[in-house]
RNA sequence: GGCCCGUUGGUCAAGCGGUUAAGACAUCGCCCUUUCACGGCGGGAACACGGGUUCGAGUCCCGUACGGGUCACCA
């Protein structure tokens, strides 16, 4: 048999069948229907958005239903792998919520299907690859790349489609012995598919576009690449098969390579998953047009929502926005629920791409933190500057009380305050309350000469009452006004201005840049309170020293 | 260029042949108010275009335009 002499001088070292792999990973036993779902990262440092955006289906997917996720690293390409990449990849999905049932992990990996890294699954593929070229739908090609650029230029000079088909394959019949004689020479050579001749169509069911019409493919695409691995391709039709996934999420950058797949599937008599095609993230360019989603745009990498401190709720959440249609809606009803109480569905998916929103996402973030208990505000804020803003950890760390009441401040009542977006945010927005950080940074009321503003003051610290409660306190404060001639109501003010030299708004104006140095600020009385009266005393009164901003 | 996917307000989106075409974000105005924020009320703003099919089309079909993807020993 010329195929299995072929298939003998090609893989020598394969002893295995492809059968015996059937019984080394058999059918899982998981309830009917229940999904087996996969995440495909390949390891080369950088992990996009789209890559949570998907694990977040599959993770869904398979949870809601008593199925599977698994994570299977995609290492096929050395050229492109980094050092650490799989670490960071694994601790980046850790650190967004994804909970894999098995494959690969931190420690090692789990599970009875694996190895869950594709570099180490070699023998695998070329056992299925021996199967391929026994049958003859598989061949050694051993075209260089110049005789590929070759091809190409004569294509492109013909008006031809470029690639590896039909008469354009050169090593597509090389004669027996010449293969051999490459072979002993030790050629370097690929294995291709032997793509049937152009014609026809394939159909496939996508759980996100309905039935799928396609071109079947005629390309004689690389199966295994000169150094034995194989192409995404290859890897993907028996890894799915043999770890018995269910259900592929990815991309619909992939649509067009599906008709291969799902030849592959079928020479091999496996029954294909169920593909799910995601749209893609796109982005705003400039001229208001949509451009593709690149490296360029910082708030692509995963990295960016980390390094700005979002809260991983809040990005999960937001991605689950323009996942799953109606899940606003849902969220809207169910203010409290964990997100895993929506019931997630496919077919809810949208097809058309979505651009990426970073207010829709600031505003989610507002909502994740304002229903976030202080204390463990306080914690996300103190892990997030240990690991992205160290010289400032120290001072957040040190008083674990006084972070949560900070954060506490004007989020215990019913409708609480909505303005922490995310860690570098909120750590500009608090900083006042650190002496070390704390500096005048507004102006004083343009009424209020330095001068006047320390009389304010002064008479301020002469009635301050810390164990005053906020209404007695702000009495106080209205006293003050009135006796230093300013209007008690600024309605007051308005209707006779000339009156009164401003109103108590001018009055706290000047209490709240002495406190924060800021002219707007939560509520006075509760920074008092959470300042402590010391703190409160020495601001006020060194507040007789400043140089007021203009 | 070939093949493929898509197209409802600025953005995300409901909508499945008959709706005053939801909702959210953003934006603008008003109210509340010692600042900010929150909250409340209200406004502007959309079915890419052209042909069909139909009593009737955002919804079905065909074209066109536009946007995107893909045509590697990358995934």
């Amino acid at each position: 048999m010329e195929h299995a002499e072929l298939a003998a001088l090609l893989f020598p070292h394969i002893n295995k069948k492809l059968a015996d792999y059937e019984d080394i990973y058999p059918p899982r036993r998981l309830p009917a229907g229940a999904p087996v779902t996969r995440l495909g990262p390949s390891p080369t440092g950088f992990i996009h958005l789209g890559n949570l955006y998907g694990a977040l289906a599959d993770e869904r997917l398979a949870h809601q239903s008593g199925g599977l996720f698994l994570l299977r690293v995609e290492d096929t390409d050395e050229k492109r792998e980094t050092p650490g990449a799989v670490e960071a990849l694994i601790d980046a999905l850790a650190y967004f919520g994804l909970r894999f049932d098995e494959g690969a992990a931190a420690d090692g990996e789990r599970g009875n299907y694996g190895p869950y890294r594709q570099s180490r699954r070699a023998e695998l593929y070329q056992t299925a690859a021996r199967a391929l070229t026994e049958r003859g739908l598989a061949y050694p090609c051993f075209c260089s790349e110049e005789e590929l650029r070759e091809i190409r230029a004569a294509q492109t000079a013909a008006g031809a489609n470029p690639g590896y088909y039909g008469p354009w394959a050169r090593h597509r019949s090389l004669p027996p012995e010449e293969v051999k004689r490459r072979l002993e020479k030790g050629e370097p050579f690929v294995l291709r598919w032997r793509a049937p001749a152009a014609g026809g169509e394939i159909t496939a069911p996508d759980a996100i576009r309905g039935p799928l019409v396609l071109p079947a493919n005629d390309q004689d695409i690389v199966l295994l690449k000169s150094n034995g691995i194989p192409t995404y391709h290859f890897a993907h039709v028996v890894d799915d098969h043999f770890m018995r996934v269910t259900h592929v999420v990815r991309g619909e950058e992939w649509l067009p390579s599906l008709p291969v797949h799902t030849q592959i599937f079928a020479a091999l008599g496996w029954e294909q998953p169920v593909y799910c095609h995601t749209p893609l993230l796109l982005k705003m360019e400039a001229g208001g047009k949509r451009k593709l989603s690149k490296r360029k745009d910082p708030e692509l990498a995963l990295d960016f929502y980390r390094r700005e401190g979002y809260h991983p709720l809040a990005v999960r959440e937001y991605l689950m926005t323009i996942l799953n249609s109606g899940y606003e809606e849902w969220r809207l009803g169910h203010p409290d629920a964990p997100m895993e109480k929506f019931p997630f569905d496919l077919a809810k998916i949208g097809s058309s791409g979505a651009l990426f929103d970073l207010q829709k996402l600031n505003d989610i973030s507002k909502n994740v933190f304002a229903a976030l208990p202080p204390a463990e505000t306080a914690d996300f804020l103190r892990r997030w500057a240990e690991a992205w803003r160290p010289e400032t950890a120290a001072l957040w760390a040190a008083d674990r009380e006084y972070l949560t009441a900070i954060a506490a401040i004007g989020r215990r009542e019913a409708n609480p305050r909505k303005d922490f977006i995310y860690g570098a945010q909120i750590f500009s927005f608090i900083s006042f309350f650190f002496d070390e950080y704390f500096t005048p940074e507004d102006p004083l009321p343009a009424n209020v000469s330095a001068a006047e503003a320390w009389r304010l003051l002064e008479g301020y610290l002469a009635v301050y009452d810390h164990a005053a409660d906020r209404e007695s306190w702000f009495a106080g404060v209205k006293r003050l006004a009135a006796v230093s001639g300013y209007a008690e109501k600024p309605k007051d003010y308005k209707k006779q201005p000339e009156s009164y030299k401003g109103h108590v708004g001018d009055v706290s104006a000047v209490i709240r840049l002495a406190l924060s140095g800021r002219k707007n600020s939560p509520d006075l009385w509760e920074i008092q309170q959470v300042m402590g009266e010391e703190r409160v005393r020495r601001r006020l009164a060194a507040a007789a020293q400043y140089d007021w901003p203009l």
